[in-house]
DNA sequence: GTCTATAACCTGATAGAC
DNA sequence: GTCTATCAGGTTATAGAC
């Protein structure tokens, strides 16, 4: 047996093994529970090997990060630009902008520890300003703004501060619904599972619509 | 100066005391970012109080909970209670079951350190199955079925798959709403504030009322 | 009930051999 | 690149004086 002839799987650099182990764990425990030992130990590396690589736990933490934000967010532009292109200077569908926010979320969660990611991002939704998810927030960003301005292209007529207040909530329908996968499996039956990521969608798709478009409540009818 | 005669402020009992500290500290930094000591400081009292008055931090983080859910819950209960009232056997208003469930929480956020307590709340829907943060489920608990149950009324013929997912998606609104407050009002640049109880109301009830209303979603249409 | 002191342990980070 | 050993400081929890 040379070396050369070791299984594939072993063959995975300890930069990425320590990526693997901790994305995990972040999403299971947070960051601050989470130690360098619990990681390096789970992905079968020495302690000294995070900060070899890594430098600082904080710098982990943003590894950990952009490692599956950029790839999400370059295939939700794509989808976007598409969803722009087809429609020229017209009005956007709602629906496709809705999609091509979501839809590459649900892909990523079908890929690789895909569960644990989700609830990662899920999770880093409610953390607040200062904390080490801020670098979820400044990654994210870049989809913001043109996000922004194509849902205002696909409610004409919605005042500005509506609009926020509706993205906030769409944003925590999608947030929640990361978090909280597990939650709902079980409180279903096993009936509503986010891993079936075509129903799923569907049902996500038509909710925010729905809730993008609505009226001011009318308290008292039914 | 006698001894009777301090500030009604400073007359708070240290138990109370560790108590708002640790809610306020909880909101800002998760539970195992926060130690004792920060709490205590904070509270103006011994390390060992702590351990004194809560026997351990995993007691302490459920007395934090229990004091502000029993309340809350206690207040969504009269509210749905005098809802089913007014409709007797007949299908529930839809709206009325909304903010029966939301308005309780928009009061409380306008209390006592209530913009913490919305931002505890709010983070802790995110909290995985065996964290700390566990017993905020199963104080949550007493109310999920009543509500889930007058949703149903409320919803004829909708399938109850499809119910579940709709409450899902609604709780993450909620949760969202309470922990992005301050995101939400910086990024809207004052313009969306959670503390404006009546106009948050409205948004979120128009919202989540819109959503849980939704036919199939209809991809490629506007 | 409130304090000091301390036990037993874990933390992130680093120095230096290999 | 990977290891051992270690530093300085933080952690929960408790024992015992007042």
């Amino acid at each position: 047996m040379s070396e050369t002839n070791v299984s594939p799987t072993e063959r995975i650099p300890t930069k990425e093994r320590i990526l693997d182990a901790a994305e995990v764990l972040f999403a299971e425990h947070g960051f601050d529970a989470t130690s360098l030992r619990m990681i390096t130990t789970a992905a079968g590396a020495n302690l000294a090997s995070a900060n070899y690589h890594f430098h600082s736990k904080d710098e982990l933490v943003r590894a950990v990060f952009a490692r599956r934000i950029r790839p999400l967010n370059q295939r939700r532009m794509e989808l976007l630009e598409s969803c722009l292109q087809a429609s020229g200077e017209g009005p956007l569908p709602l629906e496709e902008v809705i999609k091509a926010f979501v839809q590459p979320v649900l892909e990523m969660r079908s890929g690789p520890q895909g569960a644990a990611v989700g609830r990662l991002f899920g999770r880093s939704y409610a953390d607040p300003l200062g904390s080490p998810g801020q670098s979820f927030f400044e990654l994210m960003k870049e989809v913001a703004r043109p996000f922004t301005e194509a849902f205002r292209r696909a409610l004409p007529g919605l005042e500005q501060a509506d609009l926020v207040w509706k993205l906030h909530f769409s944003v925590g329908v999608m947030a929640h619904t990361l978090a909280g996968a597990d939650h709902l499996r079980i409180i279903s039956g096993g009936r509503c599972d986010l891993s079936d990521a075509e129903g799923a969608l569907e049902q996500i798709v038509a909710y925010i619509s729905a809730g993008l478009r609505a009226k001011p409540a009318r308290i008292g009818r039914n």
